[in-house]
DNA sequence: TGTACATCAGTGAACGCGCGTTCACTGATGTAC
DNA sequence: TGTACATCAGTGAACGCGCGTTCACTGATGTAC
C-alpha cells in the first residue's frame, strides 16, 4: 500500500488543508486526528507517517492559513491603496463572518492562541507585525509613528468586530457590528492622502 | 457529612467563582469539573449535588462574570462620563491583560463562545448589547445613531486589542497595542461634550 | 424540647467514552546491482 | 532493462489516559411528631 513521493505530498497537504480549515471552524482542541483523517478519506493510524504529533499539525495548520492570509495582504499593497481598502473592507463582511473556516486564523482562534504554546504564539505575533507594517503606508495620519498605530488600532478592531459579530446570535447587530466597523476602515485607510491628509487632528507620538 | 443549607449556598457559589476565574485563564474546554472541585477544596464525586452537568456550571459561570463585568459598566455610567473614561482606560491595561482570570470574559473566551450553545450565546450577546448601550451616551458623536455606533466601534476595538495584547510575545509590541487603544478610548468618550463636540466630521447614520 | 426518621452534601471507587498514540501487518514504490 | 530487496504509506486493532458522570455509602442536618 505504499504511495509514491508525490501522493504522499498531495495527502499531506491535503491533511494540512483539512485541518487548517476544521481548526478556525471547530477550534483547536475540539478537533481530532481521527476526524481529519477520516475527512482526507484516511483512518487514523496513517497520521503518524505525516507528522510527529497532534501539535505539530496544529502548528502547520495555523501557519498555513496565516500565510494565506498575509499573502492576501501583501499582495493588495502591491496593487495600491484601493486594492488595501477593498482587502480590508472584505473583512468585515458576512461573507468573512460565515466563511470562518477560510478566513483570518486571529479571529477563528483567538482566544485559543493566546493559551497556546511559545511557538505558534510567536509565529501568530510575527504574523500580526507584517500585516500592520505592511497596512501602515496606507492609513491616514501624519507621520510614519501615527500610520503603524492607526494600522495597530484598525486591525485589533477589525479582529475583535469579527469575533462579537460571529457571537451575537442577533442578526440585525452582527450586521450593524461589520457595517460599523467597515465605516471606521473606509476612515483609516487614505484612498487619496494628499486631498483629505488633515482632516484628523494630528496626534502625540509615543 | 450532610452540610447545613448555609454552607451548601456557600459551597455552590465558591465552585462558581473558581469555575469562572479559571475558565477565563484556561478555556472553558480545558476547565475541568475534578480540577475545579479540588481547587474548592472538594472530591469531583459532589459536584453533582450542585450542578446537573459542567455545561451547566459553564453557563453559570460565564454568567457571573459577564454580570460582574456588566455591573462595573452600569455603575460607572451612573457616577458621570470621567467614572466611565476610566473604567474604560482601565480595559486596555498591562493590568487586565495579565489578571486574565479576573477580566472581561469576552475577551478571555471569545472565539470559544462563537462555538458555544445557543443560550450562552445568547447571554452573551445581551451583555454586551447592556453595555455599549450603557456606554453609548458618553460617546462623542452628534446623534444618538452616531453615538451608539461609536460605542460598538470602542468595544469591539478593545475586545479584539486585549486579546492580541495578550496573544504576542512580543512585551513592547503588547503595550504599544494597549497605549494605541486607551489613546482611542479617550478620542471616542466625550469628557466636555460641549467642547469638543465638533471635533469630528458627522457620520452618516444607516 | 426531645426523639426518630428522612434527607442530602460530600466521599471515593468505578464506569463508559473518546482522545492521541502505538503497533504488527500489507503491499506498492523506490533502489541497488 | 530486469531482478531482489528495502522502504514506507496506509490499515485497523489496541493501548493508556483523562474526562464527565454515576453510584453505594457515610454521617451531619433538617423535619415531623
Amino acid at each position: 500500500m505504499r504511495k509514491s513521493k508525490a501522493e504522499t505530498a498531495k495527502t499531506r497537504e491535503k491533511i494540512v488543508s483539512i485541518a487548517s480549515e476544521a481548526i478556525r471552524k471547530r477550534g483547536i482542541e475540539a478537533t481530532g486526528v481521527a476526524e481529519i483523517m477520516a475527512a482526507a478519506g484516511l483512518t487514523h493510524g496513517g497520521f503518524y507517517r505525516h507528522f510527529d504529533s497532534k501539535e505539530k499539525l496544529v502548528a502547520e495548520a495555523l501557519a498555513t492559513s496565516r500565510k494565506d492570509f498575509v499573502a492576501g495582504v501583501l499582495e493588495a499593497a502591491q496593487q495600491g491603496p484601493e486594492a488595501v481598502l477593498e482587502q480590508f473592507r472584505d473583512y468585515a463582511t458576512p461573507g468573512h463572518r460565515d466563511d470562518i473556516g477560510a478566513g483570518c486564523p486571529l479571529a477563528a482562534n483567538g482566544s485559543e492562541i493566546v493559551r497556546a504554546d511559545a511557538a505558534t504564539r510567536h509565529r501568530a505575533t510575527e504574523g500580526f507585525r507584517t500585516i500592520f507594517e505592511t497596512a501602515a503606508p496606507f492609513m491616514r495620519a501624519d507621520s510614519d509613528a501615527a500610520k503603524t498605530e492607526t494600522a495597530i488600532s484598525l486591525l485589533t478592531n477589525m479582529i475583535g468586530a469579527l469575533t462579537i459579530a460571529r457571537m451575537v446570535d442577533d442578526p440585525k447587530l452582527s450586521k450593524k457590528i461589520l457595517d460599523v466597523t467597515r465605516r471606521r476602515i473606509e476612515k483609516e485607510i487614505a484612498i487619496q492622502p494628499a486631498k483629505s491628509r488633515k482632516k484628523r487632528a494630528p496626534e502625540a507620538i509615543a
